[in-house]
DNA sequence: TCGAAGATTGTCT
DNA sequence: GACAATCTTCGAG
């Protein structure tokens, strides 16, 4: 179908512009890179949720557009960083045209490389695996903040480059995890050997 | 090792 | 004033 990128490069905005699910499942093996003034820190993209449309109760984009979720509305290939819990900030790639709002929240990485500076932000991690495995873990392992929000993934310094290609049986479907609505639908891609995916339900 | 509850701030009603 | 796509800490077994 869509013609896959040559590894190592950066995903075209086409890459967004599609079913969210399959941008969502794409996404798995692809190398989430960001730049800050400590330097670069970049990490395998094993963990994946999507979100789709005013119509997934899940979805930010439910209670219509407002200022927070202005971004989920705007072009593919943008990001869309937003704020929970008071503490932590979570990562999405917008996918989609305009006026569909829906996008991939990356919920766990596996560490590829400014791991040094990871280990600073998150002295917390007892293993490299606990600096990535969640959403709001991964976005402090890379310094990924407010000012990472509406950024064009296609343009530094917040990247996602093609990476592994994972087979089919390599990937594992399951149900959105940390929500209240929705809670069935089976729209989370995780990578089923690898030991960086956040916890799950408790199958 | 596992399960339960607290923390803390931006956004919307 | 209430809620939220989570993480950490604490206590029990």
């Amino acid at each position: 179908m869509t013609p896959r990128p040559k590894p190592g490069r950066i995903l075209p905005r086409a890459f967004y512009n599609r079913e969210t699910e399959l941008v969502a499942r794409d996404l798995l093996g692809c190398v989430l890179e960001y730049t800050t003034a400590e330097g670069k820190a970049s990490g395998i993209i094993v963990e994946t949720e999507a979100y789709i449309g005013e119509h997934d109760e899940a979805c930010h984009a439910a209670v219509g557009r407002t200022r927070r979720t202005d971004p989920l509305y705007g072009p593919p290939g943008m990001s869309y960083v937003y704020f929970i819990y008071g503490m932590y900030w979570c990562f999405n790639a917008v996918t989609r045209e305009e006026g569909l709002p829906s996008a991939v929240l990356v919920r766990a990485l596996e560490p590829l490389s400014g791991i040094a500076s990871m280990r600073v932000r998150r002295p917390r991690a007892k293993s490299d695996r606990e600096l990535t495995n969640g959403p709001g873990k991964l976005c402090g392992a890379l310094g990924i903040d407010g000012a990472a929000n509406r950024l064009s993934l296609q343009r530094g310094p917040l990247v996602i480059r093609e990476g592994h290609t994972y087979n089919d049986g390599e990937i594992a479907i399951t149900p959105r995890v940390g929500i209240s609505r929705a809670v069935d639908w089976p729209l989370r891609w995780i990578v089923k050997d690898s030991p960086h995916v956040s916890r799950g339900p408790k199958t």
